[in-house]
DNA sequence: GTTCCAATTGGAA
DNA sequence: GTTCCAATTGGAA
């Protein structure tokens, strides 16, 4: 069984690394949950998080703090003489489960590929299927494949499902293209290969 | 151009014929947003319902309600005779916006296909497809199908994409889907036919 | 190189 | 009778 700690790392050092992805959420039109003002509040904030949170939300958080104060430090030199220094504003952090949500939705199948590749090898998800049936459509033309761990395929179904607030339905579309695509991607090294 | 509220009143109508898909709501873990404790204030409402609305959010409380004034009225004899007839509780009512999202999520499959029926002929659903193009794993096999009207389709694409707050992508989905069935349709009536 | 997608099918729900 | 679903494919993005 995979535990939900598990699930969330991944999770959140995949969403972390997809930047261009927070980056769109400065257009959300919503009210600030937390608000920094100044470059000196915002330095404060930003060398005072040491925490050892890899939640969704913390990551976010900092990376966007990250990048506000990266912005202000040029700036900052400039404004040194300058009284009024105390009110640069930078941009606000809205940490909101609605953003939050936002993102999570966008990027679940991302998800469902990042588990599947951590709980089963190439092999394994180019060679089987989700439910271990013959396509309707080739019944007696395709040979059916075997069927993925159901209980490791469980797991992440569920997970994804209850972290992503989607219908199991959803991550198991997902999984069924993971694995097509496996398969595809075999396919085309064995025929590199043999043409090499 | 279909207009909103033409969408609107389709798809409200068929949330409030399918009164089964409300009463699952009961069990929602949510705070009520309202909740009417006697049999007096809940027979006041409901008498006072002459509104023309025919929102989702109305036509749902206003179900929710008659059924518990309902419910109350068979035990409100009972009571007739006991002073504490005013502490009678009836069912809390919360057609808030999260729940509301929820019963519109279970169903914007059959307002697909609503919206389908009420735009196109049986005849179009059973003959034409989303895309005009031939399906990739039967190609040089299946004819390819004429596209269905792009026009009338994207209307009913944006609309419900809207409406329930999805991505396009599912929709069409659900649109892929349904032309599926409606050529079922047509070939199981045409068997049936020569059968006789 | 990777991810997503629609058309098709028979059967499950 | 109606609605939903997964396996397969080639190609688009």
């Amino acid at each position: 069984m995979m535990s939900a700690m598990e699930i969330d790392k991944v999770l959140s050092m995949h969403n972390y690394a997809k930047k261009e992805s927070f980056d769109t959420i400065d257009h959300v039109d919503k009210p600030p949950e937390k608000v920094v003002n100044t470059y000196q509040e915002s330095e404060m904030m930003f060398q005072g998080n040491k925490s050892t949170d890899t939640s969704d939300d913390f990551m976010w958080y900092n990376h966007k703090l990250k990048k506000a104060v990266m912005a202000l430090r040029l700036t900052a030199d400039d404004k040194a003489n300058s009284a009024s220094n105390n009110s640069v504003p930078i941009p606000s952090v809205t940490p909101r489960e609605s953003i939050k949500s936002d993102i999570m939705r966008m990027k679940y199948t991302i998800a469902v590929r990042r588990l599947l590749n951590l709980k089963f090898t190439k092999e394994e998800l180019a060679t089987h299927s989700q439910t271990g049936k013959e396509s309707p459509a080739f019944i007696g033309v395709k040979a059916r494949k075997p069927q993925l761990d159901p209980v490791r395929v469980g797991d992440i179904r569920l997970h994804v499902a209850k972290k992503y607030n989607i219908d199991t339905s959803l991550v198991n579309k997902a999984i069924t293209v993971a694995l097509a695509d496996a398969r595809k991607t075999k396919k085309r090294k064995i025929e590199k290969e043999d043409t090499d």
